[in-house]
Parts: structure tokens; sequence; C-alpha cells
DNA sequence: GATGAATGAGTGTTCATTCAT
DNA sequence: GATGAATGAACACTCATTCAT
């Protein structure tokens, strides 16, 4: 029942995150000063140090904290087979998870040169290549590869470059994951032979 | 003539030139000072005010020269046909550029959020615009459309992350330069049925 | 009770204001640089930069804190009737006002390339202005314009330069006062026939 | 023969000069850089170190060629018997030489300042006192002597704040020379008892 | 008579960070 | 849970000046 106007309790370190994130994927990391996060947020920096040991602090809680479902996917994807399927549903929820962290993907995507300095490029680093493993045949040939590693882009990159265009975001999206999904599966074919992209629509079983 | 321990010949510039690409595709536009690049040079700070009027103007002198390569290409494509062959030969002749200047492409491809602010963030977008709409069928559906935006941004992008992966260079550049042809070509069916990806090889006429 | 050593106080504001004046208008604007004012004061330039916006800012704060009196000076000016006593009247408490804001106008005074394109440079000139319009007639001939103009650039200029000459300080003062009370009276005829200046002693009512 | 559009042969000092005063009477002295002027003559910085040997000579030549007159006045003025008329006549002569160079006084009155720390600063100044011995009695009184020095300051300042007032130049001009010559003859009074600033005209011999 | 190339010392300004309160 | 006041290190940039050519 607290009024609209006056600064919430506990929320502090919350709508810091969210401020920072904004500005982070906005004008980028190194652009985005402490002195205009604390302005928005209408406190001074000195209360940003009392929820974040640094500046980079905040992107480390901001990976954490927005990251954890692909950690969780990541998880699930290991103990299952490894089958086409389970692949392709790979796609599919790394394509959910981006979609409810987009700003911090946008954020990762357009800074890496930044991130990669950070303590997180690392991690990050690590678990696209985890991903990826999850995706491509233990024996793949390098133009498979090549398409799984470029699904997994596909959905960053894509998924940014998309937006300005006209049409409906929901079409959009759609259309980002088949072409992912039939990348990965033309990556992995049924014994020799390739599988056909065409049959594999996003269509769960 | 000239003694070996002063270096006070024209190429100046150009040694400005290379040192600011390779700091700036390594460490960042931001996180590169002009102190560090009149240091690895063994000039003043000053010295670089003499060639470029601002440290931005670093930047787009580095467009502007390495990036002429693309804009030839596209004024050649504005003149053929848009025929099939030509899209493949667009994304053959790209990959070619983007090979003859990685480190500028890698910069841009890192620095995006810092890039969008510089005056070339919008010239570099209406570039990939431009090739964008050459690759693409006028009243292509959203998938298509998808499909060559990933055939560019595979170009980019894997390129860099394929980087660090084992293999033959030149092997691996080609898997990327033929997951990309394969990208266009599906996106540009004969007729109306829409051609398989796995028919589009990169066989040449 | 605080320990001497630490002068940790509130007023480090007022002092960055005191010092900047002694040296904005001992040295003139531009040749002093915030590295000195910091200096001076033991603080580092960042320090300036937590109380000031910008070097333009220091000076418009004293602009605004110095210069008040004239202002209240012109409003109250405003109200009153626009006789000759009213006029000499004026004349007394801008060279009152003056006295006590001497180093600022003194700056303003020998400043006044730079000032000029300060914010505070228009400020100033309409403030000039409207003390101008105080003094003169409305259809005041164009010799009676110059008289009262230099009515207040007497006491502007006249001030800072007598003040190499001997002679008691305040007698100087009032000199200047007398000339400039003179001036403004000599503009301000009765009727139709010019007042002599000699009746226009310093004398009120 | 010359053409119009090509740098005439041997002028360059003059056009530096020209040029010089013109931006150093407009911004200021500081905040008017050698690159500027070079800019302006289209040649290089370096060509005008040919000519000068810092900008602060730019200054003094400046003083030196245009402030002759001045000079050859206080010569003439020297050699005068000091009676009221040659006073009158060494203000009418001077306002005819600050008309003549106009822009220099303007510079000279805007950055007092920065002039006060210039060579020419004490020459200014021992020439200033100068004319000012001129044009008072030995044994003036306090209100004379500030007479004396507002009727040359009268005219340096009062000429520029005239410059925005509306009016026919020439009148302005005349006007300002009445008020200088009037306080003159003001402070001159004949035997012991002070003329009336009403009785003088500026009536010619 | 003038340029091309450079320097050294400085400028105002911003930043992430600290800490006593 | 947060502020007021400050710091140290850095930054992009500008300036007057120099000198070999």
């Amino acid at each position: 029942m607290s009024s609209a106007s006056q600064p919430r309790r506990g929320n502090t370190r919350q709508r810091i995150q969210d401020v920072a994130l904004e500005l982070f994927s906005e004008h980028g990391y190194e652009k985005t000063s402490l002195r205009e996060i604390a302005e928005q947020l209408d406190v001074t920096k000195a209360a940003l140090y009392y929820h974040f040991k640094t500046k980079e602090d905040i992107v480390v809680s901001l990976f954490e904290d927005l990251g954890r479902p692909v950690d969780e996917l990541i998880v699930w994807a290991q103990e299952q087979p490894r089958t086409l399927e389970t692949k392709q549903e790979v796609i599919r929820r790394y394509h959910e998870s981006l979609r409810s962290a987009e700003a911090l993907f946008r954020f990762m995507q357009e800074n890496q040169a930044t991130v990669r300095d950070l303590t997180i490029g690392l991690r990050f680093k690590e678990r696209m290549l985890t991903l990826y493993g999850l995706l491509k045949e233990d024996d793949a040939e390098l133009v498979d590869q090549v398409r799984c590693l470029t699904a997994l882009f596909t959905m960053h990159a894509g998924m940014f470059a998309m937006q300005e265009m006209e049409g409906d975001p929901e079409d959009k999206r759609e259309a980002v994951l088949r072409v992912a999904t039939e990348l990965v599966t033309a990556a992995n074919p049924p014994g020799r032979r390739p599988a056909r992209p065409d049959s594999a629509q996003t269509a769960s079983p």
C-alpha cells in the first residue's frame, strides 16, 4: 500500500540492477557511469556501493540472476540422451531464455570487447562452448560445426537485428527459431544421411 | 640515407592506424587510450592529433580505408542481375573482404555498442542493410529474411568464434563460406518452391 | 571540537569561491587554472567538481552571490519615482555595492572579452542596461546619455585605476562618487534648463 | 595585375596583424589561438613564426604600429604650453586616434587582465599616466583628478558601449568627445574657482 | 617565405572508489 | 541503508613553440 512516488523499502538492489541493465544495454558498459545510474535512481553513488562492491559486480550479479535459466537448461540437457530431439529442444529453450533476458544478452552481444575483460567473460564463453558441445556431434565435420555455431549466433545477433525490421515481433522470433532449428538439424544427420531441414519444424512431439 | 634512429618518415599516419586498429580490436575502443597508442608508437599524444582530428576520426579513417572493398562490392553487385549466382558471388566476395580487413570487422563486431554512437555506426548499418537487400528477394518470407541476415552474421561472428577452434584456418574459412552460401541459396528458391539447404553446395558454375 | 588537522568542514564551497575570485581577479579567468585553485586550497581538482559543475559555474555562483545587492537595488529603484533624487540614490547605492564586491567587479571589468562569452555575460550586460535606463531620461539627448553611461563606467573603471594613486582610499572613493553624481545630475536637467553640476553634492536631503 | 584570390607577395605580415587584431578583439587574446589565425589566413602556424617571434610579439607589433599616433600626440603635447586649450586639443586628438585604431583599443579595454601580464601592459599604463599627467593640474584636487581619469575612460569604454545604441555613429562619437572635453574643462578651473562643466562646450579656439 | 611533423606542458573534465558519519 | 565530501588516476584534447627541409 506504499505510495508510488516514494522509494520502496528493500528493493533498491533490484532497482539498481534494472536501471544498470537498461543503461548498459543502451549505451554500453564503459559509457554508462555509476553517476548516471545513481542519478536515474535518485540516490547517491555511494548508495550503489552499499549494494555492490564494484561496477563490475553489478554486471556479475545480472549475469548470475538472469543467466540462471541457461545454466539450468545446460544441467537438464546433460542428463538427456544426445538425440536430435534433445538438441532441438535445447535450441527451443535457449531461444526462450534469450527472450526473458533480452537486455542482458543484447548487452553481452554488443559489448563483447568489454565483456571479454570482465570476470564473466570467461564464464560466458564457457557456457557458449558447453551449449555448442551439446549441439554438435563429437566427430562432426567442420561444416556441421559451423552450422551449430551459427545456430547459436543467429539467436543472439539475429534477434536484435530483426528488431528494427517490420513485422510482428512474435513472427520474427519464430522465424529466427526456425532457422536455428534448421541449422542444428542439418548439422545432425541421422546415421550418415543428413536430415532434411524441412522435417525440422518447431513442433514438439 | 636517413639515419636509423629517427623514423621521421611519412608513414606515421599509417602506423597510427595500424597500432590503433590492433589495440581497438584487442581491448576495445573505450579501453584503448590515445596514450597507449602514442606510447606504442613512441610518439607523443599530440602527434596523433597532427594526423587525426579526434580519436573517433581514427576509427573513421580505418573504416574508410579498409572498408572500401566492401563499398566497391556493393557498387558492382548493384549493376548485376539479381540472380542466385550474383548473390552467391556477393557472399564469396564479402567473405574475401572480411579476410583482408579482419581486425576492423572484429572491432566492429565486438564494439557494437560503441560503434553505434560513432559517426560510422550509421554508415556501417546502412552498408549491412544494403548488402542484406542485395541478398534477399523483394517479397521474401520472414524465414528467408532471417536466412539472409544469418548468412551475413555467420561470416562476422562465426569467423572470430572459429578462430579459437582447432583445425586448419583455411578449412574453417571455407566451411563458414559454405554455410553462408547455403543459407543464401535456401533463401532464394527457384520459382515458388524453396530450395533445400542441403542442395546449396558452394559449387561454382 | 574537531581536530585541527582535517578541515573537512562544510565551508569548502565558500573557500573555493574565495580563492577562485581572488585568482580570477588577479590573473584573469583563462590564466587561472583549476589546478592552481585546488592547490591553493590543498584539495584535488576533483573536489572542485564536487561543488561546481564546471569552471564557468564557479563564476556564475560568484556573480549570483555577490551581485545580489545590485539586483535588489534595481528592484528598489523600479518602485521609486524617477526623480533626480532617486537617481542620485541609485548612484550612491551602486557605489556602495561595488565596494562590497570589489574583486568581482574588478574581474568583470578586466575580463570583459572573456565574460562576454560566459553565460553571465548577457546577464551582466542586461543589468547594466537596466541601471542605465534608470538613470537617464526617456527622451534624453545623446550627450546626456553619454553622461549617464560615463557615470556608471567611472565607478567601475575609475575605482580600480584610482587604487594605484596616492591618497586616502576613502577620499578617493568619495571623489569618484561625487563625479558620478555630478554626471547624472547634469544629465537630468530640471524642466528644460540643465542642472548645474555644482548643485549636485552628495549631500542627501 | 595580381589576381585577388592569390596570396599577395610581401603583405603577409600585415595580413597576420589584421586577422590577429580582429580575432583578439572579438574573442579575446587567450581564446584566440594561433591555429585560428593561421587557418583564417590559409597558411600554417609555422608561417606565423617566420614573421613574429611569439604570440605576444604580434600584440606588441600591433601596439607599436597602431599606437604610434598616440605617442606622437604625447610628444606634441609635451612641447605645448599647459593651457586649457592644449588639454582640450589633447582630448580631441586622442579621440581621433582611438577612432583609427578602434579594434586595438577595444582589445586593450576588454582584455585588461591579460594585457597587464604582457610586456605592453606596462607601456600602455605609462602612456595613460602620461596622458593623465598632461590633462590634470599639478596640484589638482582629488575630484579633479577623477574628472581627468574619467575623461580618458569615457573615450575608451564609452565608445564601445555606445556602439550598441541607436543613433548616428558620428553623432555618438561627438557626444562622447563633448563629455570628455567637458570633464577636462571642469577639472581645469581658471584661477582658483572651478569652471562650470556647462561652460565647457566643444568650442574650438 | 613557408611547410610538415612533431613536442611538452598544460587544460578542463570524468571516473570508479572510499570512508566517516 | 544511505549520504556528503573527497581522492587519485586517468582521459581526450589544445596550445605555443621548434626545426629540418
